[in-house]
DNA sequence: CTTGCAACATACCAAGCGGTTGGTTATTAT
DNA sequence: ATAATAACCAACCGCTTGGTATGTTGCAAG
């Protein structure tokens, strides 16, 4: 990799964090320029303003990272079992601080969806393509669940309240509660088989 | 009311609403200003610091406003059939940009309670006091409800279903995705009786 | 060897923010 | 009636923010 390319990869680990940790909004790119030691005028010269690095950012970090975090939960034999695992893997490999900051996704579509139509439809093609994911890998299993169930309600049901549980273990600082939740959701998403 | 308490209210009124609105670090105080016809040294009279206005419209408005809202929809009957009129309720009177706008409480929640202690502490008492409304109510029919039920868990995790449901349809802008997840809520919720 | 552009650095800018200061008007208690 | 204080206003302040304009360095092609 180029110098120059490594520059802007580092840049882009660097805000991802930072937007990760304080939203985007709330991120300085003082504090970007710190981190990276290097001047504003690089950062302007690989991202056209702060938004245009948000986007990279989105486009480049959390969007590969979410479509393989959820592709390999799902692509198993048993996607009701893979995705248990994959919550019950979040509350005990997450240390607390991690917990409480929450999923990227899910903190950038509070933040900026009702103020930024960029962001907003960026977020809600990736949602829709993780809920097409999860839609597809039910589909596959369909002769073992239930008859009556609509897959892209149950689908989003699922996503809604795993976002809810990360929203709600931010006040109480606690992955305890976060787990009494996921331990809910398990239960409720192997209900879903005959 | 005395004029200067009338003054106050309207504070209060108007910064709730920007709050809600557009969350508190984006609440500017020149906007509420203007929305009051007030002047800066006005505002400061009656509250010593943004953080205390954001305080005191936690506490004075969304506080009361929450445990109304959910204590009606829990002291019927029947507070499963409540909490599912409730919900529906919310889908069909709630226009489309009430419902982008999202709960207040959820929204300072994902934005303040990792930034500020005061906001954090208000917000988890209030979470745990509407979850403990919901625990009461649950136990007064639970010879009706299954057994093997946690219900304080059960508890969080409608509540955690609520709040990622409005945090979901942001991107979409769209009731129709969270009336989806409502109406599978309401099969969760109802499917808690025998 | 030089020309040109990518890849930075430095210094600066206007705007908006929360907050303060000093003063004025209105109300209330004595 | 007067003193005191509550209620309010206009102007200002320091600070941070995203963004820009100008300058410098180094490599790479011609």
């Amino acid at each position: 990799m180029s110098d120059a390319e490594q520059t802007r990869q580092n840049i882009l680990t660097v805000a991802a964090d930072e937007i990760h940790q304080h939203g985007f909004k709330a991120t300085s790119l003082s504090v970007i320029l710190n981190r990276c030691e290097i001047s504003k005028g690089a950062l302007y010269h690989h991202f056209s303003s702060k938004m245009a690095l948000g986007y990279a950012v989105f486009e480049e970090i959390y969007t590969p990272m979410f479509l393989e975090l959820w592709q390999s939960a799902l692509a198993v034999d048993d996607p009701i079992e893979g995705l248990c695992d994959f919550f019950t893997a979040i509350t005990e490999q997450m240390s607390c601080s991690e917990v409480v900051c929450g999923c990227p996704l899910n903190n950038l579509c509070e933040e900026m969806a009702n103020v930024d139509e960029g962001f907003r439809l960026r977020i809600l093609a990736l949602q829709e393509q993780l809920n097409q994911s999860i839609v597809d890998a039910f589909e596959k299993i369909s002769d073992d669940l239930r008859a009556d169930l609509a897959l892209s309600q149950v689908s989003y049901f699922i996503v809604a309240t795993l976002n809810g549980a990360t929203t709600l273990c931010k006040s109480s600082r606690n992955k305890a509660l976060f787990q009494q939740v996921i331990a809910e959701l398990c239960l409720y998403t192997r209900a879903l088989k005959k």
